[in-house]
DNA sequence: GTCTATATCTAGATAGAC
DNA sequence: GTCTATCTAGATATAGAC
């Protein structure tokens, strides 16, 4: 398992090109990098089980054993593929600038810089590849918890303690509740559908979750 | 008694068949519960594209035939299992007495209840395969919507628009924040493997949730 | 490294006896 | 309805030419 310690990696457009149909430029891209795109493209429709390195290699459009000679097996192709799209496409960077912000615009920032994630089918059925093969793969579920998550609930938890105006007593757990309310709300409205059963604005959410947090600041120092 | 309101859309004949008592061959409906109690522990370990319905029929105990004799096809077998574990096992009914309880007290309970997932391997492996397959089946995951969470959020959107006292703006959003965050934290800690890698006592997370919503009184009345 | 061709096995689904 | 046996397609992975 590999993780980039400071995370300026290779801008690889693996995900710039979704169709690759019929563009004889193909001796132009690696190899390798072909085989990930066409893996990327039916590893995230199909799941892992449900994916064929016949199918991965028509995609890619090399043959069955050039796709063997770049990755051990299926195993190795998956992994290899999870972990760069978890490293290098999907961690949510905060720039430094973000936490120079007062407590609810940043919030705010933050909350749209997530529920964009709702109209990138890409990200959804990556999110639920994730989830799907947490079990088979455990690591790469671990892996994208340090990557994508870990990394924001540590700066914005330390936002919370050292913004003592707001009054939050426990700044991990209030991190929490705010990431988990929007991880849960594209899980619900966009990855299971719930937007066509249970609709819902985003900005409904996004306003009560910045009045939850902001405004405890006045309730307590009234209380005191 | 569990409170349980008529609103049901969608037409199961797995349903029927189970509150229907009088049926003459009791033989057959043995066999059946035993080919669903099969194929559940199979599709739990396996998902849908990983599992045989050859495994099915041997960890049933019955042959293959005896399978499709009862079920159309590995799919009708899925829909079917799925359906029955949805609404008979995994939907959570909160009794009346719940909403006679004052806030903090019926939120804790509420948070609880959920939490309690946290130990149930069989829960997060259900919650695993509802999205795993919600892209190949996504009327699964509407059902899945529908009897374990929308009713849920409608109860409690009504309490916590009756309860006046709590200076609820957004009763609905309320409760997305509210289910939202501990839905996330069971998909994190139980099924994403993060108590392993980023753990955190439950109790905070249901403190600092019952705090944020409930102390939301004090903050409006100081405001005026 | 890349291709075509193939070995080996297992998948979903069905036939036919009883 | 339930079983054993089987068909056919497609799966992972490898061989061997160039």
């Amino acid at each position: 398992m590999t993780l980039f310690p400071s995370a300026e990696p290779v801008a690889l457009d693996l995900l710039s090109e979704v169709t690759s149909e019929a563009t004889p430029r193909t001796e132009q891209r690696s190899k390798r990098e072909q085989i990930l795109q066409g893996a990327m493209q039916v590893f995230l429709e199909r799941g892992y089980a449900g994916t064929s390195m016949d199918r991965v290699a028509a995609v890619a459009q090399v043959s069955k054993q050039t796709v063997y000679s770049h990755f051990k097996d299926k195993k190795g192709l998956f992994t290899a593929l999870i972990e760069q799209m978890t490293i290098q496409r999907f961690q949510i960077r905060f720039g430094t600038d973000f936490f120079g912000e007062p407590p609810d615009l940043l919030l705010r920032q933050l909350a749209e810089l997530m529920l964009e994630k709702l109209d990138d089918p890409q990200f959804l059925a990556f999110f639920r590849l994730i989830i799907a093969e947490s079990a088979r793969f455990p690591e790469l579920a671990k892996l994208y918890i340090q990557t994508v998550i870990q990394f924001g609930h540590s700066r914005l938890g330390q936002y919370f303690a050292q913004h003592s105006e707001l009054q939050i007593s426990d700044p991990d757990a209030t991190v929490r509740v705010f990431f988990g309310s929007i991880a849960a709300f594209i899980l619900a409205q966009g990855v299971l559908h719930g937007q066509e059963v249970m609709p819902i604005a985003k900005e409904r959410l996004v306003n009560t979750l910045v009045d939850l947090i902001v405004s405890q600041t006045d309730s307590r120092a009234h209380k005191g």
